[in-house]
DNA sequence: CCCGGAATAT
DNA sequence: ATATTCCGGG
């Protein structure tokens, strides 16, 4: 029945902090929450996003243009790679496609037309989803409360305790990563279980309970790095029911946390990053390397475990090494005699649109 | 290529 | 629910 790839082990590891992860920016609570707890699979905009962050597969997929907006490069090369994760040999570009277009409606993702292969990320989805508290944050660092959606919304009125990323840290300490011995100390099983059941309970049908994320990014003193991500949540297509309290001209942190190269515009030359900066420069470090914008990849934090790791064998890095499929059960496919080949494209070069 | 409906699977 | 498979139509 399962289909055990090699890569479903490395995604999850005995006892991974999931504090950063240099490949894999996502704690599980940002996979699939409930509905099945043993299964738990990895989505695409995940994968999209995995791919997109690593340099490894810049001539596959790429950032491209505007925030949020990459290009796949080669389709069918992203196709195979999606399918090896889900044991799907038969994956091919258009079905990816047809999975990515769902995206449209829950407005994850949209379609850059025009542009071959381009979409775009809904990148302030994805950000709220993931880290709704930090508006709160954001909020407890000066900026005027705003927000907090869902149960929040009722409570916090007039006299909000103040709320510090300290306090976050406290409330939210490591759910599963301190659970040898010690458990959530706040949070009874009861309130640790809802976490994030709809994608988006804020224009989702928002009915859902909201709940708050167990843990942010873990022992970090400073959870809430000043990242100038002021993607322009207003997008060029009209919002359907933002309302403008939920999305400021704020700037929003990274996302991904430990995401290295942003989506930001100087990725494909785009030269509207200084301005941005300037913006936002303010709340920024005073010193600032000129090519912020190229962001090379700055994955470790600060952690000094993994990376040893990284480091004893940085040459090959067999994390995630999905051009393989060994793992995969033959049984739950109508598997052929795929060879997966790693690199059995000669060379696609022109593909010339 | 891109779009979405429909049926199906997990 | 999310994704896969299949597919008619633009």
């Amino acid at each position: 029945m399962d289909c055990s790839c090699v890569s479903d082990l490395l995604f999850a590891p005995p006892a991974l902090p999931a504090l950063w992860t240099p490949g894999f920016a996502f704690p599980d609570w940002a996979y699939k929450p409930e509905s099945s707890p043993g299964s738990r699979q990895i989505q695409l905009w995940h994968f999209i996003l995995e791919l997109l962050q690593k340099e490894e597969y810049q001539g596959v997929i790429a950032w491209q243009g505007d925030y949020g907006e990459f290009v796949i490069k080669d389709p069918d090369e992203v196709a195979r790679l999606w399918g090896i994760r889900k044991c799907k040999p038969h994956m091919n570009y258009d079905k990816l496609s047809r999975a990515l277009r769902y995206y449209y409606n829950k407005r994850i993702l949209h379609k850059t037309k025009g542009k071959r292969f381009t979409y775009k990320f809904n990148f302030s989805k994805v950000v709220l989803v993931n880290y709704p508290l930090l508006d709160v944050a954001a909020a407890a660092t000066g900026s005027p409360l705003l927000l907090t959606p869902g149960p929040f919304a009722g409570a916090p009125g007039p006299d909000a305790p103040p709320l510090t990323p300290e306090t976050l840290q406290n409330l939210f300490s490591t759910p599963r990563l301190g659970e040898p011995g010690g458990r959530t100390p706040l949070f009874t099983p009861e309130t640790d279980k809802l976490r994030l059941d709809s994608p988006f309970p804020f224009l989702g049908s928002g009915a859902t309970s909201y709940s708050k994320p167990p843990s942010l990014l873990g022992p970090y003193s400073r959870a809430f790095p000043e990242y100038p991500w002021n993607f322009n949540p207003y997008l060029t297509g009209p919002f359907p029911k933002l309302p403008p309290s939920l999305y400021p001209p704020h700037f929003y942190p990274n996302p991904l946390g430990s995401l290295g190269h942003l989506p930001a515009a100087g990725a494909g030359g785009g030269p509207m990053a200084a301005p941005l900066l300037a913006a936002t420069g303010e709340g920024l470090g005073p010193e600032r390397p000129s090519g912020l914008a190229m962001a090379p990849r700055l994955a470790l934090p600060g952690a000094g475990g993994p990376e040893a790791t990284l480091a004893g064998k940085e040459d090959s890095d067999s994390e995630l090494e999905i051009t393989d499929v060994s793992g995969c059960s033959s049984d739950s496919e109508g598997d052929e005699g795929l060879p997966v080949s790693p690199k059995t494209k000669s060379g696609k070069g022109g593909s010339g649109s």
